[in-house]
RNA sequence: UGCGGGGUAGAGCAGUUGGUAGCUCGUCGGGCUCAUAACCCGGAGGUCGUAGGUUCGAGUCCUGCCCCCGCUACCA
């Protein structure tokens, strides 16, 4: 809170409609997001907190296709999932927009058009891949065809995933769409660009100079992508998915998703207050706090701010906490291999146990790198953690109350030493909380709070209230009121983190504490009744568990065959070739004299070898395969009158044969005997 | 390929300007028995990825290397 702020703008990524929401996402943004919006109202502050589904972009439309659908309704039903499972969660969005919506359209095309009149764009014209079945242009990504440098067969156009070379669509051989399987036609088109490099030097002072304080992830990205020198970006793309770029000699353009998608946020706050919206945008008072994954620092720090710096009038982020990716059993998550874990399944799978999931993917958050979520970490955590320290110690203060009074909080007669010294240790707590809260480090946060459940058990434990009530229960009644009080402040501390539970424990002690009030001995008034005593929490059994483990197993059970299928392959014939083709080839044995790794690659070894007509170097991409010394004294075949090529430095004249198996392993293909070096083959 | 982030007890993580390596869980021992076999106290467990360098002193600063992740290349 170091500025005099008057109201604070949450946004959150936006979640892209084409599959729902999993334990990453919501690690990642919406559960940080919560947190801090929840902290915030509850410090009484001005908070608008603003999401919604991101439902243009190819991937949708190629999805639809998949499914014989139209694009609306795949992001209906992601939208509707979304929507609701945040909502189960907890997490209560003042608005839940969409990209699809009216209201967007007329906003994200009047921005175009008022950068497009200002003059903020540039046009370049350039050639791309256009598939004449689908009557759409491609994406490098959705055009396969056969790799020019190993051979392979569906090499995308922009990388082949066998040999790991970096592609340009223009090079694969034999182009086929991904979409219709047509060959696509180049075809010329126009596209505007937003200059980022006019940019540079306001950024670097705005971020660079003027915010050293941000995440050591986000300010390291930015640094990096300033000093490599920003690019013109295009904003517009060819597809008929999206909002149409609302000026002459765009028709059939949409504006490209990155540029359509942060404006959603706008968008979104325009629907929701559409006479009031500016001034959560226009005014220099509102605190504007992006919470997204690291996946999109470059977007929401470079990219976005540039498009509003060339409008004019916008706030900009105050900060940008960007957390890191979450790993589910060790695994990348990954929605189209179904290795995740979805919000929609777990609230139904963990009825009531919201909380749960809201406190492990807290205390285990990747806030400064990538973090693993294990099922049976989330036992031992929501077991020993959630309900063995919170939940107990709420359950003990209460019983104890409920049997020596009757539900009655009792009176606090003069406060001990160690009275004092329980309640002393809580603003402490509460101090720490607010300062990590406010520092975007809810981790430690959590921990905060949690501690102060930890002083609660440690009082009781110490204070011994059930011994004390058999010969003094004035005391013990002290101890008790004391307890309550605690409780109280749980109530209110752990509201950001689980809300469920933090209003239940509320209503079972009849009491709405302000935030203030952590820490105070007066929340519960002496004589004032609170309800019978029910668990905030319950433990996560080994069978439900199993369950989750054992659908986990079947996924990659799933995968594994689908992958043996795949290797299982065999490559097709390749097209004819005349006996002259084959001749002009010179395809002979060599001996391998030396070998080595070139460093810092993961593939290559540069060979000498004798042909017994010279020695040559060649570089192979084999060092996954053999080692160096493996590979010294083999003898080879080779073909030796390959166009020279030079790699990472080296000329390589000629090309190692080797035989590539159907689970992907390359082996060199080595005479049955020793034979002369440079015996031609053929 | 280039760039960014990370590599610290069995697991997951903190370590602010260099000054005795901490926290949570687990584990071992003890206490308590109000409480969801929960709680409280204590112990064991680390050559801080690796090899050098600067320094009286390095987890922390510098250099090389190795490994993981991300961006570059529209998954949070």
């Amino acid at each position: 809170m170091t500025k005099n702020y008057k109201r604070t703008l949450v946004t959150c990524a936006l979640p892209y409609a084409n599959g729902p929401v999993h334990i990453g996402h919501l690690a990642g943004v919406y559960v940080p997001a919560d947190i801090y919006v929840r902290y915030l109202r509850m410090r009484g502050e001005d908070v608008l907190y603003v999401c919604g589904s991101d439902e243009h972009g190819v991937p949708i439309t190629i999805k639809a296709r998949q499914q014989g659908c139209s694009p609306q309704d795949i992001v209906d039903r992601y939208h509707g999932i979304i929507d609701s499972s945040f909502k189960d969660l907890g997490i209560f969005f003042d608005i839940y927009g969409r990209t699809s919506s009216g209201v967007h359209a007329k906003n994200a095309s009047e921005f175009f058009r008022k950068l497009y009149e200002d003059g903020k764009f540039i046009t370049r014209e350039s050639e791309q891949y256009y598939d004449p079945e689908a009557k759409t242009f491609l994406a490098d990504r959705y055009i396969v065809g056969t790799c020019p440098k190993c051979g392979a067969e569906g090499a995308y156009g922009d990388q082949c995933e066998k040999c790991g070379s970096t592609l340009s669509p223009e090079e694969l051989l034999n182009p086929k769409s991904k979409l219709s399987g047509a060959e696509p036609v180049r075809k010329k088109t126009t596209h505007w660009y937003l200059p980022l490099q006019d940019y540079e030097q306001w950024l670097r002072e705005w971020i660079l100079e003027g915010h050293k304080e941000w995440r050591s992830n986000v300010y390291g990205q930015v640094k990096s992508w300033l000093d490599g020198g920003l690019q013109p970006r295009a904003v517009t793309r060819d597809l008929d998915w999206g909002v149409p770029v609302p000026v002459e000699g765009a028709e059939g353009k949409v504006l490209y998703v990155w540029f359509d998608a942060p404006i959603g946020y706008i968008s979104n706050t325009q629907e929701l207050l559409p006479d009031d919206w500016e001034k959560w945008w226009k005014s220099e008072d509102t605190r504007l706090v992006h919470f997204i994954g690291k996946d999109n620092i470059v977007f929401h720090c470079i990219v976005f701010p540039s498009m509003l710096k060339a409008y004019g009038g916008y706030v900009l982020p105050e900060n940008v906490p960007a957390n890191e990716f979450l790993n589910l059993e060790g695994e990348k998550i990954s929605t189209s291999r179904g290795w995740a874990v979805w919000a929609h399944e777990y609230v139904k799978d963990f009825p009531g146990k919201q909380d749960a999931l809201r406190y492990v993917l807290t205390a285990n958050a990747p806030e400064t790198k990538d973090n693993d979520f294990s099922w049976k970490d989330f036992q031992t955590r929501n077991n020993s953690e959630l309900v063995a320290i919170f939940g107990n110690f709420v359950n003990r203060a209460m019983v104890l109350t409920h049997k020596f009074f009757g539900g009655v909080t009792p009176q606090a007669g003069e406060l001990l030493d160690i009275d004092r010294e329980a309640l002393g240790a809580i603003p402490a707590l509460k101090a720490s909380l607010e300062s990590d809260i406010e520092g975007y480090h809810f981790r430690e946060a959590l921990k905060d709070a949690m501690g102060i459940a930890r002083v609660g058990n440690k009082y009781i434990s110490d204070t011994e209230p059930w011994k004390v009530a058999k010969t003094d229960l004035g005391r013990a009644g002290t101890i008790l009121n004391v307890a309550l009080q605690i409780c109280a402040h749980l109530s209110v501390a752990f509201e950001p983190f689980t809300p469920f539970a933090a209003e239940r424990l509320r209503v079972m002690l009849g009491v709405n504490p302000s935030w203030d009030s952590i820490g105070a001995a007066d929340v519960i008034a002496a004589g004032h009744a609170i309800k019978p005593a029910e668990l905030l929490f319950t433990k996560v059994e080994d069978a439900e568990i199993e369950i989750q483990l054992q659908r986990l197993e079947a996924i990659k059970a799933e995968k594994a065959a689908a992958a043996e299928v795949e290797a299982s392959k065999v490559v097709p014939q390749k097209a004819e070739i005349s006996f002259e083709q084959f001749d002009a080839m010179d395809i002979r044995t060599a001996t391998v004299l030396e070998a080595e790794r070139i460093p810092k690659t993961d593939k290559l070894l540069k060979l000498t070898i004798d042909t017994s007509i010279d020695r040559r170097v060649i570089v192979s991409g084999i060092a996954e395969y053999y080692t160096p010394e493996q590979m010294v004294g083999k003898q080879i075949c080779i073909l030796a009158n390959l166009a020279p090529r030079t790699i990472r430095g080296i000329e390589s004249k000629g090309m190692i044969l080797m035989a590539r198996q159907s689970d992907g392993k390359m082996r060199f293909i080595t005479p049955q005997e020793v034979l002369e070096n440079g015996a031609l083959i053929g």
